[in-house]
DNA sequence: TATGTTATCCATAGATCTATGGATAAGCGA
DNA sequence: TCGCTTATCCATAGATCTATGGATAACATA
């Protein structure tokens, strides 16, 4: 007669599945979801990048975590939340692949938003890395510091979109920028790139983001860079 | 003001794909798409193949139609829905992956109910290819003979669960059997060859099932057997 | 111990989802 | 055109989900 203990409700397998499948139908949940498959984060950062009251948020992280596909680790008291594993991330990517795929709307709000300006001239991982050995590129992660430090492609500069111009002189102007950030759905590089293109600069964007990078077993790096930057 | 039309409601692209998240969060949805990734099937034969009315079927298919994971074709007075493409089973895939990494549960019930029986015990895919070129095993499709049609290793004798006993004799009882049904989370094979073994026989499960050899990129065939069935 | 910070818990009103029976529609064959 | 089969549409009652404010809990620090 045990009713009330969380873990079991339905035994059947599907409703097991189903328990994850609820992540992902609320818009929010998958937002806070692919922010996680970044960077680790307290709630109060994940409720103000997705535009959450704080209690709001924290009741979507409960649900996912009862779906067991975020985990917590407390620092103070604050309490930081990650996804469970590669499984998760590789999840969140099916669905957008799916997503994009079938979804007609999805294609069309991208070029709208103008992300999908670089569609067709987005460099492959290959490429990237062949040339960037040959040293004809510079590799850019756009995304906001904690998830360059929680993990990116070796060798690349971290310059979250919102400084670009301010450290515009950083980047050599004869040298291309390829300009990456969490995925095929994130808006951060493709903006980066048209901006740097107005700046004159040749950019192009690199075919998804962070999360398809280490699932091709590429390698990733972590910390902040060697170079700049307090090492605290 | 355009607010009935289906294709549109929430324009950001996290509603988009949330339509599709919205398929998974019902277990016996997930139990059709499940289905549908093997072959498609009437209205009438997915409701009976779940346990479902065949009103209610027919109103989750409308959903996961809305989503666009699913197609339909007409014939006659019947409507055969499918997987809408090979994104929809990689979904589904991902979707249990997950389920199988993170819910203990998951493991759990398919122990209990014997499926995992063979867990440690699998065949894999490379594996088999080589033991088949080499006549050394028998590969058993136990799943029902539509699905078998749809797609099938190439070689494999259909032989549904049902007709195991009855068609015992037609396996060599020196040769060893390798039975594969729809994947991980589907119980025929495991039933197959526990019935199998209990007969005497040598038999194991492959890895996975169907969508994963499709996924591989390994050969598939399609229709009856060669040597018997009606090839209509 | 008192205070402030960060996060979770709780109750609830409003919205959404599910199952179901009855009606309707689309084909097929006589 | 009249049944007959298969599937969809419609209305609805009951269940479930979401957002939110207020209370509570867990820490840290003075």
């Amino acid at each position: 007669m045990d009713k009330r203990s969380e873990p079991a409700k339905g035994d059947g397998v599907y409703e097991q599945l189903a328990r994850i499948g609820k992540v992902v139908v609320h818009p929010k949940r998958i937002e806070l979801l692919e922010l996680l498959c970044q960077a680790e984060r307290p709630v109060e950062a994940l409720a103000a990048a997705t535009g959450l009251k704080l209690t709001t948020a924290s009741a979507h992280l409960q649900v996912m975590r009862q779906a067991r596909v975020v985990e917590t680790r407390r620092e103070g008291t604050r309490v930081y939340y990650r996804a469970a594993g590669g499984e998760v991330c590789r999840f969140v990517t099916a669905l957008g692949d799916l997503a994009r795929a079938r979804l007609a709307e999805v294609e069309q709000i991208l070029r709208e938003i103008g992300a999908a300006d670089g569609g067709a001239e987005r460099v492959t991982r290959s490429e990237l890395l062949a040339r960037v050995r040959a040293g004809e590129v510079v590799v850019l992660d756009v995304r906001p510091p904690e998830e360059y430090e929680a993990g990116h492609i070796p060798g690349a500069v971290s310059l979250p979109l919102e400084h670009l111009e301010a450290r515009l002189f950083e980047l050599d102007p004869d040298i291309e920028v390829v300009a990456y950030c969490r995925g095929p759905l994130c808006l951060l590089a493709p903006e980066a790139v048209a901006r740097l293109r107005s700046a004159g600069r040749r950019a192009r964007c690199l075919e998804d983001g962070m999360p398809e990078w280490r699932e091709a077993r590429l390698p990733v790096a972590t910390g902040g860079e060697a170079s700049k930057g307090s090492p605290r």
